[in-house]
DNA sequence: GTAGACAGTGGAGTACTGTCCAAGGTCAAG
DNA sequence: CTTGACCTTGGACAGTACTCCACTGTCTAC
C-alpha cells in the first residue's frame, strides 16, 4: 500500500505519515522505486495511535509500544496486554471525569459557583 | 494577593501566571508598587482553568469563558450555565471512552488485535 | 544599609504535533 | 511523448503552552 491510500484509510494526510515514519512510530519500507509501501495492518496500528493519543500518551511514548511490539516473543499477547493497559486507563479517566462531574454538578446552582 | 502567593495556591508556577495574564486568562490588577495583585477568587479561577483544559478547551477558548463570564448580566446564573456545558462534555467524553472500551475489550485476547 | 526573598520586564528558547512548499522523480493513459 | 496523478526530499513555518534568562526594582529584617 502507498502513502495516499494509506493516509486515505487512516484519515490522516500524507504529511503526517511522512512525518510519522521520521519520529519512529511507523516502519519504512520501501518499493523499489524509492516509494513507501505500507502493509494493510499499518491503517490498524494508525488507528491504535489515535485511541492512544486521545488516552494522552505522547507520540514518543507510542512509538515506544511500538517498539515493545516487535521486541515481544508473542505479538499478539503482547499487544493484548497493551490494550489492557489502555482499558485500565480508560477506567482511571472515567472515575476523574465522574469526580470532576460530581463536583460541578454540586458547583451548579450556588449562588457563586466560583468561589464554592 | 501576590504573585507568590496566587502561584502556590493553585500549583501553577510564577512565569505561567504572568504567561496567563499576557494571553488575557487573567485581569491584571496592579499594586502601587507595580507588583500585581490578584482576587482570592482567582485561585477558583485557575482550577476551572485546569478543569476546562482536562476537557480539551485551548487556553484561548477558556479565556473567552471569563470574557464571557464578565459580560453576563447574572454572573453566577453565567457560570452556572459554563458548568452546565462542562458537564454535558464529560458525558459525551464518558461515552466515548466507554465505547472505546469495549472495542479494546473486544480486541483483548482475539488471535491477533492489531487486525481485528 | 545590606542581605535575601520576592517582584517586575522583555525576549529567547523548548517540546510537541503537525503543515506547507519548492524542486524534482515515476508511472499509466491517451 | 506529454499530461496528470502520484511519489520523493529537505527545510521552513505554525500553533499551543509554557519555561528560562538577564537584568532590575521593592520590601522586610537584622
Amino acid at each position: 500500500m502507498r502513502i495516499g491510500e494509506l493516509a486515505a484509510q487512516a484519515g490522516v494526510s500524507r504529511d503526517t505519515v511522512r512525518f510519522y515514519e521520521r519520529i519512529g512510530l511507523l516502519e519504512g519500507r520501501r518499493q523499489a522505486n524509492g516509494y513507501r509501501d505500507f502493509p494493510p495492518e499499518t491503517v490498524t496500528w494508525l488507528h491504535y495511535v489515535r485511541t492512544a493519543q486521545t488516552l494522552g500518551f505522547t507520540l514518543a511514548e507510542i512509538a515506544q509500544h511500538g517498539a515493545q511490539l516487535r521486541d515481544a516473543p508473542d505479538g499478539a499477547e503482547a499487544l493484548s496486554a497493551l490494550l489492557r493497559d489502555k482499558i485500565r486507563i480508560i477506567d482511571e479517566r472515567m472515575a476523574e471525569l465522574a469526580s470532576l462531574r460530581a463536583d460541578l454538578d454540586a458547583r451548579v446552582g450556588t449562588g457563586c459557583p466560583l468561589r464554592g
